[in-house]
DNA sequence: AGCACA
């Protein structure tokens, strides 16, 4: 619901019965209700200095013109939007002017594309007892107060990247990061090995295959593996 | 030098 203050009684009878039962929503066939006020409507000075407002208000959907007697043109500047602001019907804003809609714009040239954060810099870093090679990492030696962002940033622009758990405990920080598949891991094994980015201090990071690789328990049976398929003692059932 | 989650 809204108000509308007009120059006149008579131009306010006239916008209302102009504006009664005007379709404003095509889609919800919604219809606009128009009825006189029973107060004048109170406006500050100088929010309203001239006959714009209500001129505007008039002048926007109707299609008629009902400002021939009232609007005088302004001097200054041309009459500022209408304001539908306390209005119960909020228009959708129009588009902003695009100079190229309908044409075909060329894709333009990106500089980068997306920049990949690189490490700061690299570190040796020792990688002793390495697991065989899987579509997850482990990564360790990370530091004190290393950034779970850094890292999101640092393995999320790889190649193969599919998510990333970090796991805090007491002692050390550790994360996990699956990928795609074996290849995109094993890329990463290699090319961040001792990366060292801003939070992790001056260490490097350790990156090895998971143990348990995502989405691979640790204790499932391989049909051809388990033992006992004929005969023996019946297999252990859990409930 | 530390491996979780399904």
């Amino acid at each position: 619901m809204g108000f509308a203050l007009f120059a006149t009684q008579q131009h306010a009878l006239a916008a209302k019965d102009a504006l009664q039962d005007m379709v404003f929503d095509a889609e919800s066939k919604s219809v606009l209700h128009t009825e006189m006020a029973k107060k004048n409507l109170f406006v500050k000075r100088g929010i309203v200095a001239d006959s714009n407002t209500y001129d505007q208000s008039k002048r926007m959907r109707t299609g008629g013109d009902y400002t021939h007697t009232a609007y005088s043109t302004s001097p200054f500047h041309p009459p500022p939007p209408a304001v539908w602001g306390p209005h119960g019907y909020m228009a959708p804003p129009p588009p902003p002017y695009d100079p190229y809609a309908g044409y075909p714009v060329p894709t333009v040239p990106m500089p980068a594309p997306a920049p990949v954060p690189a490490p700061s810099s690299y570190v040796p870093v020792q990688n002793t007892k390495d697991n065989p090679p899987c579509n997850t990492l482990f990564i360790g030696n990370l530091g004190e107060n290393i950034n779970e962002e850094e890292l999101r940033g640092l393995f999320g622009a790889q190649p193969g990247f599919k998510q990333m758990k970090v796991l805090r405990q007491e002692r050390h920080t550790v994360c996990f990061i699956e990928f795609e598949d074996v290849n995109s891991a094993t890329n990463v094994h290699r090319s961040l090995q001792g990366a060292v980015i801003p939070s992790s201090g001056s260490v490097g990071m350790r990156i090895q295959y998971s143990k348990n690789p995502f989405g691979k328990r640790k204790d499932a049976i391989h049909p051809a593996a388990a033992p006992n398929v004929n005969g023996g003692p019946p297999p252990m059932t859990y409930q």
